[in-house]
DNA sequence: AGCCCAATTGGAAACGATACCAATATGGAT
DNA sequence: ATCCATATTGGTATCGTTTCCAATTGGGCT
């Protein structure tokens, strides 16, 4: 069956119907028929009763585009981020989407695969589709054009564990990356590991910055060695970082792992090489990931909970979009040890 | 720095540029300035170069929504799923964006918990707000409201390895389920194994019917008896269906697992009783998952390309989009065995 | 009875673009 | 020089709502 059969069958016709027509089969005004239907208080039991049958005789269903247009606001938000695939933000993604969802809003989804210059494209293509709001997990936080676009778009901004220096009205919901970190590294330090090193994200990313800091900060205190190589969300990145630290004269005894989609790559290596965890190497990983806990052993985790940073993300945005002054809101990380972390190997 | 504090800054002013205030300053009417932006043949290059020079002394970007109300198109999909932090479908989704990106759409992300009736106010939603299309991987093929709401949106349609009983412009992404069960339940039967069970996701979705009709079906064929248990795609229903399967006097010596979700419960419940893979049971599941290769052993998966379903439902739309003829488009799935499956046990 | 205020309604402008139509200008052909 | 076809432009209606303003009505009050 196509279309136009299906307009026969149709009593309501081929086209959709507009207030107009709505107005004209009751007999009253459009603007008294927009009256009705957006609970306008002055309007007459009879007036709505007219037009509320005429609404149900003719199956209207208002336009949201035109009254977007008119109204100014769109109820739609954007979300830019790198990849939806990663299983971090698409948890985000969800937490943000529910929460927008009961508040009316819809979410336009945008994926940068990790290009500065898809996040500064993608958050001017949404400014012009007159989003009402932008919940940002950008790629780059140095990236000069995505600043430059942030400031253009002259819209709500709430940044999603990152930190953009940009005019507007911007909240930003941050996770406490340290508080994890510091209880690993303790962990690690109090099993005598006296080499850690982290396998971390780019530098010029808040999570990564953020572990780096306390990583080193604390193994400081501890009179730990600390090594740090940053480098991409890739599976590529953690190979070659882990064979390069694995292959020095005093290679690390524990590995900190800081993404999902490096610890791939740390673990191929490390089945490769044939160093066996924990005996030959502690690891521990940022950010759960759903099969671990099935890992022989099973791994050893610094977790937050990415729908509550979603869900919390949503709520700053509604917060601005409702007028309310830009604010920060913390989310902690908790260290959860497991098997994967034993003992100092002896040399 | 507030934002009235940039306005002073910023030599375009605070609020957004029209076409009008384009056309004022350069002198036209706002109709040629319409010309010159939409690239129209019939338009002078003096007219093209004041225009330009207009637009970017004031910095005027075009209204999206103003555009779309007249053209009536908003470039925009929707795309309705289940819950994007499922691996499989944020893979998908992430094709299908990238895909739609390409050609200047834009994806608006709605989730549905597995509610039906969620799914079915989305897609009227989504009508409201005037989407060119829908992407859609409901959560039941059955409810009515869905293939209403499909059928009231009088819009071109791609289900995402669903099959949904409705009218209008409708093409569909549809995995070959049956190639990987064949070969998986072959290799099992090879090996010995002679009950094999499926812990299967709900009757009323193609994946799990397909699943569930091809095992049965090879079963029959090879003389091994075979036994399913629908349910939600949920740990839960994992972790009950297989302690309810193993506790049978003739238990399966192989399980077929059908989803992501429902592994984790599986493996939890196999862990909890002390079974041994493959020792005690042979595993696979559909459908990869990230750190999978690392189990000991690592699982057998029956797998399908998840970013390529994405991309080809999206380049479905867009031919629809384009006016061509509904069609469908398979993509095959294949068994890779691994150390979960094993000679069945002896008794 | 006359007046005023409040409630209700219709008409029209506006949101910001596109597209049709008519008007003008330009060039070549006769 | 005249005429016609074509290229270019401006004006205006339109997309489908909301909202302002003015007009009408009815009731309460003096």
């Amino acid at each position: 069956m196509t279309l136009s059969d299906l307009a026969h069958l149709n009593a309501q016709g081929p086209s959709r119907i507009s207030m107009q027509e709505v107005a004209k089969r009751a007999g009253v005004a459009s603007s008294s028929v927009s009256r009705v239907l957006s609970g306008h208080p002055n309007v007459s039991e009879v007036m709505r009763n007219r037009v509320i049958d005429a609404v149900s005789a003719l199956g209207y269903e208002p336009n949201l585009l035109a009254q977007s247009l008119r109204r100014g606001s769109t109820m739609t938000v954007g979300f830019v981020v790198s990849n939806i695939s990663n299983p971090l933000l698409s948890e985000i993604a969800l937490g943000a989407e529910t929460c927008l969802q009961s508040s009316g809003y819809s979410m336009l989804l945008a994926n940068s695969m990790s290009n500065p210059e898809i996040d500064a494209a993608h958050i001017g293509m949404l400014a012009q589709r007159r989003v009402d709001g932008l919940l940002l997990s950008v790629s780059s936080e140095d990236w000069p054009g995505t600043i430059d676009a942030v400031n253009k778009a002259r819209l709500p901004v709430v940044l999603v564990d990152r930190e953009l220096n940009v005019n507007g009205s911007v909240s930003a919901v941050l996770a406490e990356h340290s508080i994890g970190i510091a209880a690993a590294v303790q962990h690690l330090g109090s099993l005598g590991h006296r080499r850690i090193a982290l396998v971390n994200g780019p530098a010029n990313l808040r999570p990564a910055r953020d572990r780096a800091a306390t990583l080193r900060r604390v193994a400081r205190q501890l009179d730990i060695a600390s090594s740090v190589r940053s480098g991409e969300f890739s599976l590529q990145h953690g190979e070659q970082a882990t064979q390069s630290l694995m292959a020095q004269p005093d290679p690390p005894t524990a590995i900190v792992v800081g993404s999902n989609q490096i610890l791939v790559g740390v673990l191929r290596e490390l089945r490769r090489s044939g160093l066996r965890i924990p005996d030959d190497v502690s690891l521990v990983t940022c950010d759960e990931v759903p099969l671990a806990e099935f890992l022989v052993p099973p791994l050893a985790t610094i977790e937050r909970d990415h729908f509550e940073i979603g869900a919390i993300a949503a709520t700053l945005l509604l917060e601005l979009l409702a007028g309310t002054k830009p604010r920060n809101q913390r989310v902690s990380t908790v260290y959860k040890p497991t098997a994967s972390v034993g003992p100092a190997p002896i040399r």
